[in-house]
RNA sequence: GGUCCCGUAGCUCAGCUGGAUAGAGCAACUGCCUUCUAAGCAGUAGGUCUUUGGUUCGAAUCCAAACGGGAUCACCA
């Protein structure tokens, strides 16, 4: 309607206003809830370009409107706003268009590009914990979103599996494991540990030892024990230590930690690790073996979570796989000229052009960094998917700059795609008592939080005994899904570009604007529905009253496609979740206010019972959008 | 220090492509279950939209600066 009259005043603005009009002057928007009306066109850009005020032009404005559209019942000048009211009949339209789409706000499939989504992209070192769990809901749910608003999407992850973080587990494992009665090392089997737990206890395992190391290394210095060869560490040491002298506290710290760092490099730990990196590069067959037996233990672990979690992907990559691509494409660059080689023979592109520096894209002795093999990976996908149009990552917002320079290459090595690759970047999640710290300990283990919602959900849902006559696998189910329905709507509320503050008690909380509020409207929509499906009737609505209660419900549902289109545009289901929320509310005002099954007026009765079956069929919608289930009980 | 992000009620967040008296939830207080699921609904109280300038009919919203918080600036990933 809003475009229909846009359109409009736009078509006729020569008669009117004796000139064009810029579409942006027809500010169209929902009328104020206080006031009377529905559609609320601003006045003072008007009144400005025919000199004239606001009162006039909107009583002319409106005369003419509705002369035009039957539609409109009637219209009001207020403080330089042309408020526009409906007929009823209009509103009952809506919902009557709405109710008999059977796919209301899907667009069709396949009817815009195919989009490749990254989100996850764990390191097989430890186990998923809370920063993962906005990462997965977020880019899961997006990848939803942007399938209904008609994109092909394919999910993917990239598995971080090689490096020497998964090489400190292996060599802490080796060391440290206790040996049972029949010679074995510590297993997820033989201990029922779960393997990425069990993977991860050995990199704190590595962590705790070398920090011993290096402490009694550092304490040796500072008594002047040298190891014997190493006269150029003491040399380092003795600069540095010097360099605190007249320096302020931070900078003493700064250099503290660069003598720990020097401290690390030279212990014993740190070089086994190093050296079964190397190993691991050699393809030494015990190392390769260790290392797939070790990340074999974390992924069955991952499958575990992510089923919980209730996320999939259609394609992963591994790191390992990947961590050699893109070379060739350096060097080609290299040769067009978009990089370029310094002295030492390692490669680079100058960036100070677009307000960035120089970044290196590979280093001297020829092995890849980061950025090399994202580039050989993004080149890949396109590859193995020729339809493939863009890549959203959904990474945290602290490799920002990372993204912007690897859009930056793409784009200079030619790939027209590289300006629809989009890093779809979340804020970190802070906990009450600060930032999580995994050497402080106080990183929230995915597993055990989702557990504790679950347990939680259990705890009040029993509190509550609306399950009678479900069986116990019904219930566990439904536990399942308000326990993990609360934590994704939490995590997924908030605009993903903020960082947001996980308050542990809320994340579990049912009441207010919380996924379970959500689920126990639909809840209810259900078991309303049901009640009164042996004596619907098929009537036609003509000549009914509408309460305003009823008239915000459909202008809600009315909304939904465009929201829908707005979320994939924007990679935003927090807009989503704040419409779904909006929904829900009107729908329980309604609910509260008026009576529906014990509703004599037949008519009436059935356009409540169809408002009721849109609400339910919408928020299942949005709700799956989101990852969340909607329960028919609860 | 350079670059980028953020600052709205006691707390957590909406609102930000400029529009009417800035909204929710939580926490506090008051009501509403013999009637469709009270995980609900209605209400009270709570604000210098960090500050100062600017742009204009109009600024929480746009611009600039200051203050406060965060991220990033590796031959790490």
């Amino acid at each position: 309607m809003n475009q229909k009259i846009s359109d409009f005043i736009r078509a006729r603005a020569n008669s009117i206003f004796g000139e064009s009009i810029n579409e942006n002057l027809i500010q169209l928007s929902p009328t104020k809830k206080e006031l009377k009306g529905d559609i609320t066109l601003v006045l003072f850009p008007f009144a400005k370009i025919l000199k004239s005020t606001p009162q006039s032009v909107g009583l002319q404005l409106g005369e003419i409107l509705s002369a035009e559209f039957p539609e409109i019942d009637s219209f009001a000048v207020v403080n330089g706003f042309l408020n526009l009211t409906m007929h009823n009949s209009y509103w009952i339209d809506q919902l009557n268009g709405i109710s008999s789409l059977s796919q209301y706000g899907r667009a069709n499939k396949g009817s815009k590009p195919t989009i490749m989504v990254e989100y996850s992209s764990p390191n097989t070192n430890k186990p998923l914990h809370l920063g993962h769990l906005r990462n997965i809901f977020l880019g899961h749910s997006v990848s939803r979103i942007l399938e209904f608003a008609g994109h092909r999407v394919v999910k993917t992850q990239v598995v971080n599996d090689r490096g020497i973080h998964i090489c400190k587990s292996m060599v802490a494992w080796e060391k440290y494991s206790p040996i049972n009665s029949l010679g074995e090392r510590e297993t997820p089997k033989n201990t029922g540990f779960k393997g990425d737990k069990l993977v991860g206890k050995y990199y704190v395992e590595f962590d705790r030892h070398l920090n011993s190391e290096v402490k009694t290394i550092l304490s040796n210095w500072d008594n002047g024990q040298f190891e014997m060869d190493h006269q150029e560490i003491k040399h380092k040491f003795l600069e540095l230590s010097h360099a605190k002298v007249d320096k302020d506290e931070k900078a003493r710290l700064a250099i503290d930690d660069k003598i720990k760092d020097l401290a690390i490099s030279q212990s014993s730990l740190m070089r086994e690790a190093k050296e079964m990196l190397i190993k691991w590069e050699a393809r030494d067959p015990q190392t390769y073996l260790l290392w797939t037996t070790m990340n074999g233990w974390v992924y069955e672990g991952f499958d575990f979570t992510y089923k919980r979690m209730g996320v999939e992907f259609d394609q992963l990559y591994y790191e390992s796989d990947t961590f050699l691509l893109g070379k060739d494409q350096v060097l080609k660059g290299l040769e067009s000229g978009v990089f370029f080689k310094k002295e030492d023979d390692s490669v680079w592109i100058d960036l100070t052009d677009e307000g960035l520096d120089e970044k290196l894209v590979l280093r001297s002795d020829g092995t890849a960094v980061y950025m090399t093999q994202d580039i050989g990976t993004a080149i890949e996908r396109f590859e193995d998917y020729p339809d493939l149009s863009g890549i959203v990552y959904t990474v945290g917002n602290e490799q920002d700059y990372h993204f912007k320079v690897l859009f930056l290459i793409l784009d200079k090595l030619g790939f027209s795609w590289a300006k629809n690759c989009y890093h779809l970047s979340y804020g970190m999640v802070d906990l009450p008592s600060g930032k999580m710290k995994s050497r402080e300990g106080t990183v929230v283990d995915a597993d055990d939080l989702m557990e504790e919602v679950v347990d939680k959900a259990i705890k009040m849902t029993k509190e509550r005994g609306h399950l009678d006559g479900l069986d116990e696998k019904e219930k566990v189910n439904l536990y399942e899904q308000i326990g993990l329905g609360g934590l994704k709507y939490y995590l997924i509320k908030v605009d993903p570009k903020k960082r947001m503050l996980f308050n542990p008690e809320e994340s579990i909380e049912l009441n207010g604007n919380t996924g379970p509020f959500l689920q126990y409207t639909h809840a209810r929509i259900c078991s309303l529905l049901k009640k009164a499906e042996p004596n619907r009737q098929k009537v036609q609505f003509e000549g009914i009253d509408l309460l305003e209660e009823e008239k915000e419900v459909i202008k809600n549902l009315i909304q939904f496609p465009a929201i829908v289109q707005e979320a994939a545009a924007s990679y935003s289901p927090a807009l989503l979740a704040n419409y779904t929320y909006e929904l829900v509310k009107s729908f329980n005002h309604f609910y509260q206010a008026v009576k529906i099954l014990s509703e004599e007026n037949v008519k009436t009765k059935e356009m409540r019972l169809m408002m009721a079956e849109s609400v339910g069929s919408v928020l299942k919608d949005a709700l799956y959008l989101m990852g969340i289930h909607a329960p028919s009980r609860m």
